[in-house]
DNA sequence: TTGGAGTCAATAGG
DNA sequence: CCTATTGACTCCAA
């Protein structure tokens, strides 16, 4: 299906010579047995040209996702220029999907081929500094179109902006055809038939979120049964409370992916050789910790603190009925899970502590430089039952009977 | 059908 | 204006 809708710039920029990143990578001899695909496919070789970026994109070799949207970011703000742009010129996205992607890319092997194209997209972007101003001049002109509309308060329609380059006229009433290529054509949202009456958009009050991922904590994958249920005592459509626990386990996940990405960031506890990387100024780093719950809706003057000092299940065993069939934690009998050492090594973290973090209140003692625990581990046992629930799921084929472990 | 991956697009804050 | 968040939707694969 050839077909390479895109314009905008396709210029044959993909000189692939990145390789300004800090790419250290010296890893040292430590490090556990790591064994990675990483074949580094040579790019597409010099003579590159034509190609769509699928092609590309098959083709490309493990890009550093958080590398080049650091870079993406800092390009941007730089020069002043909004995501908005940069999405539906660059990349084909709205503006909601390129902030979401820049501030949580997730690593190159966890992407699908369609997940990569916009990284592919921005290394290429990046490749060439003359992109950039490419961009500013379709700011400007963007800009120049709306003073002009402003303007002649009427109607218009004709007079198009000045040609400059590869379309990407914006100005939204006009040529539709511009970027998005295959997205937006029908659908996607089609919207009901009533062109009057709009959707409200739901947003789910603070303490119905709170409701969902404590039901969450406990099921991550509710049955249709539980659905109905927080449904209806949340007083949600059906749909959106599948639609949350769609959407939460997918951010979830990809939280973890960051976290990931985090903690092998220095690894090693090597003394670091921080292999220089004279970029501009601006030291590494700026990743935030974004703590995610912890939602701290107090309601002034009421006396709605709950004070929930998050126990977090973790404790095995006991406490947990089993509604219908598929329960949460398989709790085997008496065998107790491994809990630490395996299954934390799976996550590359240490966590030498035990089960109760909460009882640790020595602080001072450890610096920890962890100020977001509880989320973590909130976050890995989120995962953990999800790796579960798929065991089970996979399980059940078989012989969905005990586990006897 | 279910769940995951990607996105869109409305909306809340700056 | 701009960016971040997030419920809903489309595609796809199992």
């Amino acid at each position: 299906a050839p077909e390479s809708p895109l314009s905008s710039a396709e210029e044959s920029v993909k000189s692939q010579q990145e390789e300004q990143m800090c790419r250290s990578s010296i890893q040292e001899p430590s490090d556990a047995s790591e064994s990675q695909s990483s074949i580094l496919l040579p790019l597409p070789p010099p003579g590159h040209s034509g190609l769509s970026i699928q092609e590309m994109v098959a083709m490309s070799p493990e890009l550093d996702t958080y590398a080049i949207t650091k870079k993406v970011k800092e390009v941007l703000t730089d020069n002043n220029l909004g995501q908005r742009l940069f999405g539906e010129s660059i990349l084909g996205l709205t503006q909601g999907s390129v902030s979401d992607l820049l501030a949580r890319p997730k690593p190159w092997h966890k992407l699908s081929l369609k997940g990569r194209e916009p990284f592919v997209r921005m290394q290429l972007w990046l490749g060439d500094p003359r992109n950039v101003e490419k961009l500013m001049d379709m700011k400007r002109m963007e800009k120049k179109a709306y003073m002009k509309r402003r303007h002649s308060s009427i109607g218009e329609s004709h007079s198009l902006d000045a040609g400059g380059l590869s379309g990407s006229d914006l100005t939204q009433g006009a040529s539709p055809q511009h970027l998005s290529q295959q997205h937006q054509h029908q659908h996607q949202q089609q919207q009901q038939q009533q062109p009057h009456l709009k959707k409200p958009r739901v947003v789910l009050a603070p303490e119905e979120k709170e409701a969902l991922k404590r039901a969450y904590q406990q099921k991550p994958y509710p049955s249709p049964k539980t659905i109905e249920e927080l449904a209806s005592q949340l007083n949600l459509k059906t749909s959106t409370v599948i639609n949350w626990f769609h959407n939460y386990r997918s951010r979830i996940r990809r939280e973890l992916f960051i976290e990931e990405i985090q903690a092998a960031a220095g690894e090693g506890g090597s003394p670091s050789a921080r292999p220089g990387m004279k970029s501009g100024g601006e030291g590494e780093n700026s990743c935030d910790g974004t703590e995610s719950d912890s939602t701290a809706e107090g309601r002034p003057g009421g006396s709605s603190g709950s004070e929930e000092r998050k126990g977090l299940m973790e404790s095995p065993g006991l406490s947990h009925r089993d509604e219908d069939g598929e329960g949460e934690f398989p709790s085997a009998s008496g065998t107790s899970r491994p809990r630490g050492g395996l299954i934390d090594s799976l996550f590359g973290i240490p966590d030498s502590s035990s089960v109760t973090s909460a009882s640790v209140k020595s602080a001072s003692a450890v610096p920890l430089r962890n100020p977001k625990d509880s989320s973590l581990r909130k976050k890995k046992a989120a995962n953990l039952n999800n790796i579960i629930h798929r065991l089970e799921k996979a399980a059940n084929r078989d012989e969905p009977h005990e586990w006897e472990f």
